[in-house]
DNA sequence: CAAGCTTACTGTATCGTTACAGATTTTGAC
DNA sequence: GTCAAAATCTGTAACGATACAGTAAGCTTG
């Protein structure tokens, strides 16, 4: 074969105005698509001259690795799912939590994909989803149940995720939790020390994880500090604000009514101010609040209310970090975080 | 060539645990890789029979095209990228946005990707990372300026888009906005209904094109209505609830102090009630209160503010809906929608 | 019954990337 | 100066899908 003419692989000269490929730069190089490809991973098989040339012509024509090229071939996505339930009281929660991931997904390759499913669904169909269709190298979930499903199901398939609140299946697994325990704990002792003794908690719904954290706490705190449980069972924090309104009234206006109350969220207890004032009660006079309070509303306008907060940002951030590292083969037992409330001012 | 043993695609049995692929549907067929890709989009040249069974056979092993595949190949990316400002303050009124997209999306092949950016770095830069990695077949902004650099990119690449809000560049492109002069004005119409006459208004930052809108509906509506303006310019809705709060408690006991207030938002209005009480005034008594709310504390806590309620949820709905018409060709003109303040209760 | 048209199906090449198995040159040891 | 080892580089095939250019058989038509 003449020499002149030996085969080569980048051989047409690319269109100038299409994106540029490892072709084009193999061309503008004079290299093979392949050594452009092991320069630009810093393979130990290519010579610091040629890489650092490949770089420089990378960077000059604004290489950026083509994902779908990549993704199948590899099999890599470098896609998160966030897999995010769309009723409207869980929302606000979760938003912050984007904004987390986001700040740490934004200095990796990695893209963050919203994956939705609504109350009507099996909350397992997301999950199915990004198992059956491999659209993602991660999953994050939120509202996590003792014995899981989901949990049960990524683990079997040996598929990297993260939980916002833990388990009880006995598995491993990253997550990242508020200390809910810890919460009610100091709650019940902040309204003991404000000489309350009847004490009334809005909880999460039974069946998540953080409901027995919650209640642990909250029978901990009444036993070491001398209060008492007022019974607060009709309604729980998945209950609209309408409901809980009303069942806080009812319980105020009641013989036994508490004198303390605590909520297990901020949007359960602007519904609770509203129902103690509906009953004709004043907050710090006749009754104290504790709330759990992850934005600044309640505090502005009833500061009445002592808020302990949850930083949802922050569980992003951490989630984020640990369905990488666990991608990156790290063990899950080192990708368990928890934090801690903080008293707001 | 023998004819028992003549050329196919799909001669090798796929392995049992892997994902189906159209060479799994193929050999299970007996078909033609392409035969069975044609007969799954439902091309002409393919017999009723053939496509009835295809399809059977791929619902039956759980086939989902491979995206990275089609992505490869048509550049179809099937993503619509929402473009996120990571601040804190403006993540609240987008997450409910997120929710509607997701409601659309849904029943489509499109995911949802966020694609973030820090107040301190360049609005253009998600923008152009979409436009030159490809990354989306369609993207949807937020806080949109009157002459939008990212709307004039996205027109000259010719690159599907919708924005929250509108643009003053004489550029057609599909948008949903809120009438925020209908709002302004409908607010200064129901402050003068109560006797106020000297309002101010919380507006949003000057560069966004909704600050006109609403200032020009305010002014309006002092014209018609008789009222006169209080400046307050020294804040908008950019800037912190506490930053707010204490301009606000300035104005109110200003020589000119108003007795009517709107806020462009019901997280400002937050800050506003706060400042108005610092004042040592009360609402409804002393001032009235219209603010735009997208959700429910406000109207909880504080029944007097007057609230018109913004749906950012369908917003997201109409924009989701919008950038798939305009992938799909449908002209610009025809995806521009207005939705009008409702008042709320 | 040949020519032309339909109908139904299929193989090849390709998108951009990387794993793998070479290929070529340089270096080092003796 | 020889030969093996090390250092650099490269072509081919494949990931899964589809555009395109066919092929083959059946059906009209005169």
């Amino acid at each position: 074969m003449d020499e002149k003419t030996k085969s080569r692989q980048a051989n047409t000269p690319p269109s100038p105005n299409e994106r540029p490929t490892l072709k084009t730069i193999a061309f503008m190089t004079g290299l093979g698509i392949t050594t452009v490809s092991r320069a630009l991973k810093d393979a130990p098989d290519i010579g610091a001259e040629t890489k650092e040339r490949v770089r420089l012509v990378a960077a000059q024509v604004g290489y950026h690795p083509n994902r779908a090229g990549v993704r199948l071939r590899t099999g890599k996505t470098n896609v998160i799912s966030l897999i995010l339930s769309l009723e409207e009281e869980f929302i606000g929660l979760t938003s912050p939590m984007v904004v987390g991931i986001s700040e740490i997904l934004a200095t990796t390759q990695y893209h963050l994909v919203i994956t939705p499913y609504s109350a009507r669904s099996d909350p397992l169909d997301p999950v199915r989803y990004v198992l059956d269709t491999g659209a993602a190298d991660g999953v994050i979930i939120s509202r996590t149940e003792p014995k899981d499903p989901r949990v049960a199901l990524m683990m079997e398939r040996n598929f990297p995720f993260g939980t916002h609140g833990r388990t009880e299946l006995g598995l491993e697994h990253p997550y990242h939790d508020f200390d809910n325990e810890r919460f009610a704990y100091d709650a019940v002792r902040m309204l003991v020390e404000r000489g309350r003794r009847r004490i009334m908690l809005l909880h999460p719904p039974p069946f998540l994880t953080y409901h027995m954290h919650m209640r642990s706490g909250f029978e901990r705190g009444l036993r070491d500090f001398g209060a008492t449980s007022v019974p607060f069972n009709k309604v729980d924090l998945d209950n609209s604000l309408a409901d809980i309104r009303v069942a806080c009234e009812a319980a105020m206006l009641a013989p036994d009514a508490p004198d303390g109350v605590i909520s297990g969220s901020g949007g359960g207890a602007v519904a609770l101010v509203a129902g103690i004032e509906d009953a004709g009660l004043k907050l710090a006079r006749d009754v104290d609040m504790v709330s759990k309070q992850s934005n600044d509303f309640l505090q502005w306008l009833r500061p009445e209310v002592i808020t302990l907060r949850e930083d949802f940002r922050l569980a992003g951030r951490e989630l984020a970090k640990a369905v990488i590292a666990r991608i990156e083969g790290q063990p899950a037992t080192e990708l368990q975080t928890l934090s801690f409330p903080v008293l707001q001012n």
